[in-house]
DNA sequence: CTGAAAGCGCTTACAG
DNA sequence: CTGAAAGCGCTTACAG
């Protein structure tokens, strides 16, 4: 087999390429038998149009670029599984771009508009040159999903989950508990998904009646060595609270590895809450209580949502957020009788 | 800013498109002092030539295709990071097409062939009839590299570890601690990542005077239910075997929960090592003593030696393997001495 | 060092 | 229903 052209596929059948080409672009003034034999040639003769030159014609790669960044999560392994599934039973592809740790992503985007995507998905959030690059490739007419993160006054289009609301559902179920002094562990301040599930954190602690002043929330970041430090600073405080509640999973990985090189027992001693149900939940020695947020419906709806606005069905930015649902494992258990 | 195109920041430059293609193409045969102003405007204008365009022209996309599986491993997540980092500073993107769990990836190896991709990265083990196509695009042109797995027979370039020495190292560990009933986990027999690692164990077991038969096989799996499976198969056994070995991580986290439950306490009872350095094995009670395989070198060398072999500089078939290294955590100790 | 011209492999109005 | 023709935005020999 050798790549064979559309004209040279086309005379193999005694057709014209232009009959071929019909038939490929779905058009339907063509000969209903000879659309199959067509189909079905192309199959068995290996036979497949050629990518750049559909592209160049029609002013559309077909691809959609997905900036993304590896925060040794599984959660968006399964998102971007889930996309580069729908993408594809939709004739398109994705194009990866890594961001790396702690940088901005100007450099990636730049990279993936380069490439002539149709369309953008961005997760990490943007730094404010990203931003303002973001505006130019929006203005140049590609469309721009931010995922996950939501940027405030920057009008693109959005999809998220619910962890504002996933957040005060768990924060419910621990003063449920009987637990009144609740720690939160929270990241980066820039990112609306920390300012999201702090606000539902205060939500639940407010209407529990415990007002803000006693409320303890304590810097942490998104991996695990944020959660250790973060765990240190709770292990300094006169007293440790009863419960503490993770902005992600991974941090709270990290405050459990320090509490239990400290010797502090949980959920004897202390309720441990992650968020985002990474895999590794459920290995510690006391699997993790934890909120679960829609991998795949995330990453088959951002397509879906994309496809849909390349299609001009959305004129004004979409916002949409799906829900989280808390997901009890053993983490968590009533105060101790003697921590007052 | 709107999409220029090369002409268009030609005229803007004052300069003909053929002298902004000559530069953009490296041609040397063009003023230092223009080459520079054009670099720079075009960074300041944000033009960027149309790489389908070009693409048609030259023949060429600069996109390497990846066909990875996601098995729920942060391994493939780094390695795809790793790719994707060294193929942008040498001007090529990735397009990534993820395996459905336990199908065959005909499917998506022609996808990724429809998208003309200039060359083919390969990570899960073909099946027969993927095989079949594999060796189509072969013929076609486009060089493949199977990363990992090596499939017999089958000449194409191959890039991997050297798993084998990486197990009977971790065996000839265990050996030296003193135990000499090692059972071993393996996968499908089919992939030569399990049978590779089998001949490692094999080997080290043999040199310390065990034949075959005195050696303890059980099927398990890659991912974590066949860990548990293999672990309840173990248990069933007249006597469990002093030390266990999985050929992964996620295998071996599977036999770490089974055994926990079954109140089997490892180290003290049974020592346990994985396969693959997977970051979840630091937070089991027991850390996990385990094989780390370099992700991000192999993620580096794959884009290298593609670009070599597209550089017609590899005429026969490579094969080459990084090393693996034994990581020592807390998963492993002396047999207890009242196992006989 | 630069301009005019051909062509990469498609799609799509435009005639027939 | 089908053929001849133009053009998508580049690159590259070929002259000048």
């Amino acid at each position: 087999m050798s790549k064979l052209s559309q004209r040279e596929f086309a005379a193999r059948l005694g057709l014209s390429y232009k009959t071929v080409s019909r038939v490929l672009n779905g058009s339907d003034c063509v000969n209903e038998i000879t659309r199959r034999r067509v189909l079905d040639e192309a199959e068995r003769l290996g036979f497949c149009g050629h990518a750049m030159a559909r592209g160049l014609r029609l002013k559309k790669s077909f691809a959609i670029g997905l900036a993304m960044r590896n925060g040794g999560q599984t959660f968006w392994l399964d998102v971007a599984e889930a996309m580069d599934q729908r993408a594809r039973e939709t004739g398109y592809h994705l194009v990866i771009s890594h961001r790396r740790r702690d940088c901005n992503s100007t450099e990636e985007i730049r990279f993936l508009r380069d490439r002539q995507v149709d369309a953008l998905i961005v997760a990490p959030h943007p730094t404010k040159e990203d931003r303002l690059f973001l505006r130019d490739v929006a203005e140049a007419g590609i469309p721009i999903l931010m995922l996950v993160q939501q940027v405030p006054g920057f009008l693109t289009h959005y999809l998220g989950t619910d962890s504002r609301t996933g957040t005060r559902e768990a924060c419910t179920y621990l003063l449920g508990l009987g637990h009144r002094e609740i720690a939160y562990v929270i990241g980066p301040p820039e990112d609306t998904a920390v300012t999201n599930r702090l606000q539902g954190y205060r939500e639940a602690m407010r209407a529990a009646g415990i007002p803000d002043p006693h409320q303890v929330v304590v810097r942490g970041g998104w991996r695990r060595d944020g959660g250790e430090a973060a765990a240190q600073a709770l292990l300094a405080l006169p007293r440790l609270p009863t419960a503490i509640m993770a902005v992600a999973d991974l941090t709270a990985f990290g405050i459990y590895l320090a509490l239990r090189r400290a010797g502090v027992r949980i959920p004897e001693d202390v309720s441990l809450v992650g968020y985002g149900n990474e895999s590794a939940g459920e290995l510690l020695a006391t699997p993790l209580t934890t909120v679960a947020q829609p991998a795949e419906e995330l990453g088959r709806r951002a397509i879906e949502l994309v496809l849909e606005i390349l299609d001009g069905r959305h004129p004004d930015p979409v916002v949409a957020e799906l829900s989280d649902r808390l997901l009890v494992r053993d983490s968590c258990a009533p105060p101790r009788r003697d921590s007052p």
